[in-house]
DNA sequence: GGTTAATGTTTCTGCTGTAAACATACGGGC
DNA sequence: GCCCGTATGTTTACAGCAGAAACATTAACC
């Protein structure tokens, strides 16, 4: 049998030719039938047909893969967000809006989700640091509060807490999934005033 | 060399006596110093000096015995609420109190406070269940209402939201866990009138 | 006193993360 | 155009894990 190729597809064959990316997408396509604590290093590996130490040519070990799917997974809840910021119908409720979407990202990738706050060695960066997400908190609280930092720092810390809290509790099913229970919640003139 | 023994203490070799209480136990102390994902049965069962297969004579697996703990953790957790109500100078606060108590418990505890919400198989029945800190949210939550069952529901799940997130962005170090912090967001008026 | 059920132990399988040694292929300097 | 260093793979090996199966020991009851 002639198996002819080219040095480009017997590049392939050995050299993967973007593998670390590779690992990260089918992290992410894992996350969505895959609990963080099921995953697997290996089974990635293999997904990507790959030997499972090959893995270590780019990440410098299993936590350090996870905590990119994590930064990727971050990107995209701020991304979610904003959209749902931009398409509130009044500005002033705006707020609310990415309140709401923050437990509808929470719901919809659970394990994605997860693993953002699983990850966090650094102390306190990863939500309050150079996101996305982090943004929009930021400003949506500051627009609300009038400027006052003091009350802008309690807001945002009171606000995340009811978001955050509300959307773990409904993944470890101890609150139902109800959308309706969602709005009512978020939606209370106490939390996030108009 | 003469080993006598009693049938008793001969027993004892061989038949522990009270091996899953013991394994509770030891799984309970464990966990002040182990990451819910580093618990080990097999650890667990050197801890207490027996065969690592011993454990499913008591529990028919790992995520058993897991379970066995978060309830203790639940229990331990509404015994620790009462007490701060109980304790709190004006009754009016004590509502307060029992949000405070419920973070201050999370942040003594993380791993045990963890499980207990990373056990839930039973879909929302842990909390909303039949144990002393569910009673103390609804008893707290229907005195602040007046009794009206569905604005007593909506205060319930919003104030469990905000000490649960709070919590957890603690835990997951989001948040720096200070205690002036956690007071300011927990009394704050708008979610716990007085 | 002998049978039976409860509660242990040994041994085994297949999975995991990761270290070490080796193989292959790309890219730049002669 | 060859050659060699470096990046990126593979193979092999090890220790620890959860759990299944077969066997051993003890307690309890007739």
């Amino acid at each position: 049998m002639i198996t002819v190729s080219t040095s480009k597809i017997a590049a392939r064959a050995y050299h993967h030719g973007d593998l670390r990316s590779a690992l990260v997408a089918a992290g992410l396509e894992a996350l969505k039938t895959t609990a963080i604590a099921d995953m697997s290093l290996r089974q990635l590996a293999r997904d990507v047909g790959v030997s499972a130490t090959a893995v270590y040519r780019h990440f410098p070990d299993k936590q350090a893969l996870m905590q990119a799917l994590a930064s990727e997974g971050i990107n995209q809840l701020g991304v979610f967000q904003k959209a749902a910021a931009e398409s509130s119908a009044d500005q002033a409720g705006d707020f609310a809006a990415t309140g709401r979407a923050y437990v509808r990202f929470a719901l919809a990738h659970p394990a994605l989700f997860r693993l953002i706050f699983s990850q966090s060695e650094p102390v306190g960066q990863t939500i309050f640091g150079d996101n996305l997400a982090a943004q929009m908190l930021q400003d949506k609280a500051a627009r609300v509060t009038g400027g006052d930092p003091e009350e802008t720092r309690r807001l945002m810390i009171q606000a995340w807490s009811v978001v955050h809290g509300l959307a773990m509790l409904i993944l470890d099913r101890q609150l139902p999934a109800d959308d309706a229970l969602i709005d009512r919640v978020i939606d209370s003139a106490t939390l996030f005033p108009r």
